[in-house]
DNA sequence: ATTTTGTGTATTGCAATGCAATACAAAGAA
DNA sequence: TTCTTTGTATTGCATTGCAATACACAAAAT
């Protein structure tokens, strides 16, 4: 008998399934998916053929490889029509992409990561640059860190003891205490500024995005390239900008 | 004993769960949901909880009602960063914008609809007209018809007979003559136009993305506003710039 | 070309898991 | 305050999912 009666077991194992094209690839043979998932044979083919009959997996009839399925589109077309943040921060996205005439995102806090929710893209788009529901760590992400910048100083020890503080660029900071350092002048400025932390040759500004209590949700984000900007303008620049959506936005919220 | 012994039964009832969401509503209850299923408020309670603790549904404190989680996001990130089409069609997507001023989409060829999985957004955007992942059904869309102009008369006959022709606008054809005459000069032409048949107030051109096999698996779409465009104009100017930039993509596909 | 090995598919007895009936707590409505 | 509805917790049990196994097929090795 498990602790948790009420948890379907058979989920978690379907989950096991899907996530083992979390590493990017593209398809993978049933025994493949076998040794990634650590599961049985036998179920893997029992959750391969249901997954492939509810859409969520395709199989291709030749080289009986599976790859992600469509569905898996549709699921996240239901959250992001649902979530009333994304109706109301779209027309203001696509205005700052306007205005700054770089790459704009806005990303949902979740745990100790924030996920893109909505993507805007520039001239310097790199591959995956525009794609929605990328998982990034809080840490090391101008996003991150506004988010962060909001939080008590309870919640920004937890999340930072639940990070894996690995580094995405040589640049990436993963000493905590500067990291709490930046959070600081974060939280005094508004806005974080991170430079090439999590992508090469990325600068990014982010500011957080909050709810009715005043607790962070979201946060507004541009990218610009070091080929462009120095750090500096870019700031100066941008951030008045950033801010100027990011209080409309949370004007918005409080009505 | 069921009559598919590999089936696992549980994941079709997660997804049964996951798809009361598909009606747009921003949360719902137990109760609601059981109604909406037609499971048993037990089940509901087991999947619920499961869902919950998987990420994939969330659960409002005060309010107990569910809201569909962020996972979501994260498995359509996977599949769009796995399907090589999306990295080699972004670069051509985003210049196609450039160059006629108007949204352009990329939808993916499902069974009898397209689904959006690349959309880039004008001044014209009306809400949900950026977001990936929205089905639309092939017979009424400039896309699906330049898909299914692609395809032999059996394969458009078991479409439009799997289809549900109801109207979208006033302007829906769905007399099944009458859409295989559309996808008759679709394959004459080498592409589509839509005028207000999916969207009030909306052009549409489309035209098919093949495989190496030639095979219809995807389209691209220019969308307009009847306030902005003539048909006729709208057809005459990007007509010409949608082909070109199909024409590079399924080049492409052949090498 | 043949043999060996690995992979995918099919089958089935069985134990564990998910079912659903039920009871109770809590919240909401009257 | 009382009644009704909803959500949560519990548990006996039947069905479902497990996994061992066999076999077909494909790929690799000889």
């Amino acid at each position: 008998m498990t602790q948790d009666r009420l948890f379907v077991a058979s989920l978690e194992k379907a989950m096991t399934v899907l996530y083992t094209f979390s590493s990017g690839i593209q398809s993978q043979s049933l025994s493949e998916i076998a040794i990634a998932s650590g599961l049985d044979k036998s179920a893997v083919q029992r959750f391969t053929h249901t997954l492939t009959k509810l859409g969520l997996l395709e199989k291709h009839e030749q080289t009986r490889r599976y790859s992600l399925g469509k569905k898996t589109l549709e699921l996240s077309y239901f959250y992001l029509r649902a979530d009333p943040l994304i109706e109301r921060a779209t027309p203001i996205v696509l205005a700052l992409r306007q205005r700054c005439n770089e790459r704009v995102n806005l990303s949902l806090f979740d745990d100790t990561t924030i996920l893109y929710a909505i993507r805007q893209p520039s001239r310097h788009d790199y591959p995956g640059a525009s794609l929605v529901g990328r998982r990034m760590p809080l840490h090391c992400t101008a996003g991150g860190r506004a988010i962060m910048a909001k939080l008590d100083e309870a919640h920004i020890d937890d999340i930072l003891a639940r990070s894996e503080l690995t580094p995405l660029t040589p640049y990436t900071l993963l000493d905590p205490e500067r990291i709490r350092a930046e959070v600081c002048k974060t939280r005094e400025r508004g806005y974080a500024l991170a430079v090439q932390e999590s992508v090469p040759g990325e600068l990014t500004l982010g500011a957080a995005i909050i709810n009715a209590q005043r607790q962070p949700i979201a946060a507004l984000h541009i990218a610009g390239s070091i080929s462009d900007w120095s750090p500096a303008d870019f700031e100066d620049k941008l951030a008045p900008l950033l801010l100027e959506a990011v209080h409309i936005l949370n004007h918005n919220m409080r009505l």
